[in-house]
DNA sequence: AAGTGGTCTAGACCACGCA
DNA sequence: GCGTGGTCTAGACCACTTG
């Protein structure tokens, strides 16, 4: 019985704000259900139309999961699904490859020049980096460096010391209350050098696959801009394009 | 006053493919109107509501644009928006990157195995290939192989000896009636060889990105696969995630 | 049988483009 | 000022899941 909807954008965007929110504040839980349309329609003071729509639209953003009969669920990020939504690769088949990921560093500090371009910051503001790297079968397959603005994950800084499980983005921002939209990566071809020869296991000078991403919350701020180096084999790389 | 809505479906989806098909065969062109929500609704006996959520889904398929006080207009393919669907290529700074295509070879014959599987045909079905060398600032960047379904392109076949012009997937589907829908795209590490090599200029071991490609109808038909071999330099491939 | 999301209707009014 | 698409309402009925 509280929903104040009053400034000029249309009711169903300013609602589904509004639910997003409650459920970046955990408000409503991961796999929970949230009420029905109907009751949303009344809280809000709207039409149950409009409710839909802005459902439409949280659900196409992967934040809730509808389901005839049952109810509406809010997505859970530690279902495999969505640890699966920013996973590219796969194996000849076509199969999901699946990797094992563990940390290899972690600090904080005050953003370079390029951190703070890619992830639309002061220089002076800090980002929290990390080194990963990812094998499947036992192989390495993949070297990453990650940035974050330490802003948005307080606990990634925090936890700098602990025996800190591996980095996973969807996991810590559901934490920090932050809400993942859309990203991109640009793909191109590199040299492995240095400590990425040195993880992967090649010799300087093998050919890579280099991707460069960028992964936003749903209010479009970068939340994570990350440098990966694959030695993928027989694998690839899955682009969707509509 | 003729629209035929019978079966089970739901009728936003019957409409939107009636709708669909009466731009592919033709019946409204490229770049023209279409009859504004309130006389589609009359014409097939449904409310504005359902003609607009069928209307949304064409939107979202890139069949239809829509310009608030002005129409609902056919989508050209022509148009630089069209070409620029499926050119996932980049320059440095991030715009697209232009290329100049030309035409190395065209022919028609059975389906070799892998094309029947990858355009889901049967082995004696006739596919037409091609192959394309683009270039962008006049230095080759990507040479490609290209397999398509004769049956679903005739033109193409019938055109091989003419001095046709570049080959480009929107403008013959257009011209033949077909509706693209989606597509992916598998990437990959290569070594440059024999043709490849030579066309793109570069010496046979030189590594490369290997992009290979499956575009489909609107009904999820297979209607191209393309396999293309890039020595992008400063460039990258630009993959969006959601 | 009760409760949920999914479809569909018939209207009203608003925002925008154009003549 | 008129015609367009965009928003919003209030209600009906259907399809599916669960107890």
């Amino acid at each position: 019985m509280s929903g104040k909807l009053l400034n000029s954008e249309p009711l169903y965007v300013q609602l589904r704000v509004a639910l997003s929110r409650r459920i970046a504040s955990g408000d409503w839980k991961p796999g929970e259900t949230i009420p029905n349309e109907l009751d949303l329609a009344k809280e809000y003071g709207l039409s149950a139309g409009t409710v839909r729509k802005a459902l439409d639209w949280m659900e196409e953003a992967k934040l809730i999961s509808r389901q005839q009969g049952r109810g509406t669920f809010v997505t859970d990020p530690a279902s495999k699904e969505a640890t699966r939504r920013f996973n590219r690769l796969r194996e000849a088949s076509g199969a999901i490859l699946r990797v094992e990921a563990h940390m290899i560093a972690i600090s904080t500090s005050p953003a370079s020049k390029t951190e703070a371009a890619r992830l639309d910051m002061e220089p002076q503001q800090h980002v929290t980096r990390m080194s990963k790297l990812a094998s499947a079968q036992g192989r390495p397959i993949m070297f990453e460096q990650i940035a974050v603005p330490t802003d948005l994950f307080p606990m990634l800084a925090a936890n700098e010391g602990a025996q800190s499980p591996c980095y996973d983005l969807l996991e810590f921002a559901q934490r920090s209350g932050v809400l993942i939209g859309r990203g991109d990566e640009r793909i191109s071809i590199g040299a492995a050098e240095g400590e990425v020869a040195s993880h992967l296991g090649v010799t300087p000078g093998t050919p890579l696959i280099v991707l460069d991403r960028t992964i936003r919350t749903i209010e479009n701020r970068p939340a994570e801009w990350r440098m990966a180096w694959c030695n993928l084999g027989p694998h690839h790389y899955l682009a969707e394009l509509s």
